[in-house]
DNA sequence: TCGATCATGCAGCTATTTTGCATGGTTCTG
DNA sequence: CAGAACCATGCAAAATAGCTGCATGATCGA
């Protein structure tokens, strides 16, 4: 869709500016020069009449006004979304450039169908699907370059009440344990994260979102995993375990290839879920393309909708 | 102060072209050329994605779009224009342009002692005051040329309800009325407006501001007013009642100059007022300025406050 | 039917916006 | 305690947008 008319592209730079710390940062996410904003901003400050950055540092620091001017920026930004979400539900027939964005799952085992059924039905529409990380994807929001986002949270996501942005649980994707064939864990009636306590595990690298969604399960089940191996795809993961290197946790959406492992389903109360939330701009949840997809996804899914406060 | 920025003047554009009308009425207004202005909105409704404008007869009308953009417009500017409020009353001092205007006798007479104590408290301030019609009044809020208005509310002037300006009733100004020294109505002990029912009157030309209030106070009043002169300014008026020609009413604001005639004040529970509003455009109420200017206004009138529902 | 009024399109000019590079300040590192 | 790296800003020049003047076509009223 269009990328916020309506409201002066000064506050798009400023917001710019505070999300990511710096001008040359800001510059970066904008695709503009460092000294384009410098500009930008230098400029919205003279026609409000107050300082809006201090020096601080080598870098830039805000000052209390650009926060004051921030604050209100989050509600200008929702309400042209609400705007635009009118118009479109107005409209006879939505048009113009849609675009989903996702981690790596969801981009490959939501979105695909989704973007495929709105593209059926609303042949005026362009879609475009982008795969990136929960984090990124809320840049691509906050630049306009997406409209709907599919994010796991994260420590790095903004937390629900950021007002920017509008996140609803969509989906709980529960994680299985994958075994090598033959693991006594296949021998047992139902599997508690718990009993894999003692295993050799294979988790992503530190920082990364894998690797603190096992980290948590396994806190949350009682233990400190044995941390073997790291590896960050699927697929790499799923090889090690086949040769006996270790287990892993999967979620349920994501598909494995074709290797002599077991996907043992997790019983109990405390059985780990990843929590998929839907994220679009501030004001732009009801928009009918985005009530559409959101529609689709969770319909066509055959994992549980989010539960309350799960 | 600032023209709005924060906001896409292409919005300002449209809206100028809602209120007056026609594309070439609200160049004028801007200052612009119908060109530009139809170029402006023409780019506007392509960001948008919908039509704005439909030809209609040898002018346009707006679509259904535009409406919804316009509503959604006036809350931006609401936002915008709380910002700017909450960013004056955050700053140590408030700076740059702040414009009052007025009808004519507030402008002479409230106006002036409110800009100086205004320039006197706030020295970065620039005053400026203009005197004009309540409907021009309203015109210079929406265009950004004036920040605060004294209107009386006419059937020409926007209802209250209208979400583009804040509308407050400031002072009650009791209407006087004016007759020959020596004349019958000097010797009542009190005068009601019901006893010049039989007396020749001097009102504004059919039309103005002036002629409506004496018409209604009339009639409130019980009676059809004989109609005998007509004159605009109140100097024209007390010269004509001078001579015999009639009796007018006068607020109690508006200052005559010298002759032989005398000022009777009205008494009765239906006595007739003039109701001054202090407008601004929608979330200005609260700036600091604003609230300065209103608060000398009212407090070193020896007019009474408005009394609600009056 | 004619003249007045209105919107829009186009060529050309003006003003704004952006870039590229240079400068000066600050932090990190060896 | 230098030197390198990083950051923001200023300035001239290039790129882009916005505006004007005029011409055209359409509609309405006399």
């Amino acid at each position: 869709m269009q990328n916020s008319c309506m409201i002066d592209s000064k506050l798009k730079v400023l917001q710019m500016v505070a999300q990511h710390g710096t001008v040359t940062a800001a510059a970066e996410a904008l695709h503009y020069t460092p000294s384009a904003v410098s500009y930008r901003v230098r400029q919205l400050a003279e026609e409000l009449g107050v300082e809006l950055l201090a020096p601080s540092g080598r870098g830039i620091a805000l000052t209390a006004a650009a926060r004051v001017v921030l604050r209100h920026a989050e509600a200008l930004y929702a309400e042209a979304e609400r705007t635009y979400t009118e118009l479109a539900a107005t409209a006879d027939e939505p048009t113009g450039l849609f675009t989903l964005c996702g981690f790596s799952t969801a981009a490959s085992r939501l979105l695909p169908p989704a973007a495929s059924d709105l593209r059926e039905r609303f042949p005026q529409v362009t879609l475009r699907v982008i795969e990136a990380e929960p984090v990124r994807c809320f840049d691509l929001l906050l630049s306009g370059d997406a409209d709907l986002a599919l994010v796991t949270n994260t420590a790095e996501t903004p937390p629900a009440s950021d007002e920017r942005f509008d996140q609803k649980p969509l989906l709980d994707d529960p994680l299985d344990l994958v075994v090598p064939e033959g693991h006594r864990l296949t021998r047992l009636p139902g599997v508690d994260l718990a009993d894999a306590a003692d295993e050799p595990w294979i988790v992503g690298s530190p920082g990364t979102t894998y690797h603190h969604l096992v980290m948590n399960a396994c806190m949350t089940a009682g233990f400190t995993p044995n941390i073997a191996h790291q590896a960050d795809e699927w697929e790499t993961g799923t090889a090690l375990v086949a040769h006996g290197f270790g287990i892993i946790l999967v979620p349920k959406l994501a598909r494995l290839q074709d290797w002599p492992v077991v996907r043992l389903p997790l019983a109990g109360e405390s059985a780990p879920v990843r929590r998929v939330l839907a994220a679009t701009r501030k004001g732009k949840r009801d928009h009918p393309l985005v009530a559409a997809a959101l529609d689709r996804i969770s319909s066509s899914s055959t994992l549980p909708p989010a539960q309350e406060g799960a």
